[in-house]
RNA sequence: GCCCUCGUAGCUCAGCGGAUAGAGCACCGGCCUCCGAAGCCGGGGGCGCAGGUUCGAUUCCUGCCGGGGGCACCA
């Protein structure tokens, strides 16, 4: 089905097209009618004509019987009203859509999304958060506009630490070693790593010489490598299965997967004339990038000492990416303090010819999570907080606030119910607000079960389904024709019409607080309808006519909230 | 010093060049013999400053003030 927005924007643009063919109507939501139309005034004024007149004369043109009613309105807006007749037919294709009027991708692109990225053999942190969560959601976006989505978790696997780590590993014996970090307790393990490290002399001869036969690619080491690395994937998937990430091990494809294709990355950039030997590094200047002296600024893509840098592994996960995985677009959910490497990149990646203009590249990148102090966010003592203590945290209270709220939920079924919860409020609190912003982040708030939360959404959801819990049979849509008498049923049609827009909104701008914003806004269109109009109570035509409308409104807070990876349970 | 970002209500945030700048929390006032009050209805309060472009600027541009980040061998 074409979206109500389509649908109206074709016919506006047919009569649009006829003054000047090209032109944006501007049509948008309006609050003091359905919808408006801008664009009128901005092509009035090409035309150097009085802006009234022109819109009349589009008025004419306009083909909206049975559509809308058009009223000229201010120094030539044009407010459309839609036509119930119209309205009542898009709600009853919404009716047997499953998708909700999001048409699915006629050509589905290859997605890269490389989110999460933690580093193996250190615990998960608040600092991995947004990255984990924010890609996930646009992982599931675009899997739902029907593109093929490849989810790249670039751990960070190889370098220099893990010399040390593997030194660590040998002296505290593999077995002893494999329990440590198999109860996930990472983080003792690298600090005593790191302990030794900075107190031990011998201990530090002997982890640089560790790094150079790991990179030797002897075989024992790369033995104890791999336990690192497997132990740490196994726990990940443990955080993300808390979480409820479709992340999953085959997905992690770190930093060491690129090793043998380095060399080749500064032969190529080498043989393109784009390499310059800088203080004994090879370095490609991208135009444009200057340092504090105002000099060239250089992408390092071999260092002095002949390692190479992170900058070279990206490079060669790109030539990856495109070349091997036949990328049409690719999605970096990287912090923001990390823009201008990935400005440089892209550019010599681009230089190179490596990354054709017909691939999107992107670096969705994410504002810092802020304590209330809005500062760094971090325990008082100054330590990072782990993400398990996190969401153990957010279960404790969301169970603690279930138990006041229905003591009849028994242990097990009230955690498990917490757990979806906490998950949510986390979740939802990360994605609702504007992607590029730090973000303060105050479990009390996220927790709260009233207000702008997860909770309350999941309430919402719960809410509308314990309608149909009431029902001597199990419901089924059949509804055909809606007659929205009632300003708050006609409210919650239209916002419901409105999912597709809100969907391809939070897609198009790699914007998921955009969908966030709309389910709020749902959810609260229906709570007030809900107050409004009795539904089971209601005479049966009106009757079976809301029920379609409740039960449009859960399909659409569960699909909204599943795109966001929050799951909305049905009853709580 | 250069570059990038952000500055909207007491607090946390929306606002895609359009009409009267919206929510949530907090605060005040109403609403449960009736489908889940985790709710609904109503109220007070705001675009950092100064210019510019535009029929129209919170939105685009410039400068200033204030916060955050980046600026060569860690990733």
């Amino acid at each position: 089905m074409a979206t109500t927005y389509d649908a109206i924007l074709v016919r506006l643009q047919a009569a649009f097209d006829e003054i000047e063919p090209g032109c944006d109507p501007v049509l948008r939501s309006s609050d003091r009618t359905d919808f408006q139309v801008n664009g009128v005034m901005s092509l009035a004024k090409r035309l150097g004509r009085p802006p009234r007149e022109v819109a009349e004369e589009i008025v004419e043109r306009l083909d909206l019987d049975h559509v809308a009613d058009v009223e000229i309105a201010g120094p030539g807006f044009l407010n459309l009203t839609l036509r119930p007749e119209f309205l009542s037919d898009q709600v009853a294709q919404l009716v047997n859509d499953e998708r909700l009027g999001v048409v699915a991708a006629t050509t589905p692109l290859r997605v890269v999304v490389d989110y999460s990225a933690p580093n193996v053999a250190k615990e998960m942190h608040v600092g991995h958060l947004r990255s984990t969560v924010i890609g996930d959601a646009l992982h599931r976006l675009y899997r739902f506009q029907g593109h093929h989505v490849i989810a790249r978790n670039h751990v960070g696997d190889w370098g220099t630490p893990f010399g040390m780590l593997i030194e660590h590993l040998v002296d505290m014996g593999e077995q002893n070693a494999i329990e440590t970090l198999s109860i996930g307790d990472l983080d003792s393990f690298y600090r005593s790593a790191r302990a030794k490290f900075d107190a031990d002399e011998a201990f530090r001869e002997r982890s640089r010489a560790r790094v150079v036969t790991l990179q030797a690619g002897d075989p024992e080491t790369l033995r104890l490598w791999r336990i690192l690395v497997d132990q740490s994937v196994a726990y990940f998937s443990e955080v993300y299965g808390k979480l409820d990430i479709l992340l999953r091990p085959i997905d992690v494809v770190g930093e060491s997967f690129y090793n043998g294709a380095l060399e080749g990355v500064v032969r190529d950039l080498d043989a393109l004339g784009l390499i310059e030997d800088s203080d004994g590094a090879q370095c490609v200047f991208p135009p444009g990038f200057t340092n504090r002296d105002g000099e060239p600024l250089p992408v390092i893509v071999q260092k002095r000492d002949e390692g190479f840098g992170y900058a070279a592994t990206d490079l060669a996960a790109i030539r990856d990416r495109v070349d091997t995985l036949a990328a049409d677009e690719i999605l970096y959910v990287v912090g923001t303090p990390q823009a201008q490497h990935f400005e440089m990149v892209f550019a010599v990646a681009r230089m190179a010819g490596w990354l054709p203009d017909r691939v999107r590249c992107e670096h969705v990148n994410f504002g810092n999570v802020l304590g209330t102090d809005r500062k760094m966010f971090k325990t008082r003592s100054g330590e990072t907080i782990k993400l398990v203590a996190l969401l153990d945290e957010a279960i404790d209270r969301a169970d603690a606030a279930l138990t006041e709220r229905d003591a009849d939920l028994d242990g097990d079924a009230r955690r498990q119910l917490a757990t979806v919860v906490a998950r949510a409020a986390i979740k939802y609190a990360d994605l609702s607000t504007e992607r590029q912003r730090d973000y303060v982040f105050d479990l009390d708030r996220m927790v709260a079960f009233e207000g702008d939360t997860g909770p309350y959404l999941a309430y919402a959801h719960a809410r509308v389904r314990s309608i149909f819990r009431r029902l001597d049979a199990p419901y089924e849509p059949t509804r055909a024709t809606f007659a929205l008498a009632h300003p708050a049923e006609r409210a919650l049609a239209l916002g419901l019409l409105g999912f597709p827009e809100a969907f391809s909104g939070a897609l198009t701008a790699l914007a998921p607080h955009r969908l966030c914003a709309y389910l709020f806004d749902l959810a609260q269109t229906f709570t007030s309808f809900y107050e409004a109009c009795p539904v089971l109570n209601a005479p049966d035509e009106i009757r079976e006519e809301r029920l379609a409308l409740c039960d449009l409104t859960a399909r659409t807070l569960a699909l909204g909230l599943e795109l966001l990876g929050i799951e909305a349970p049905e009853r709580m």
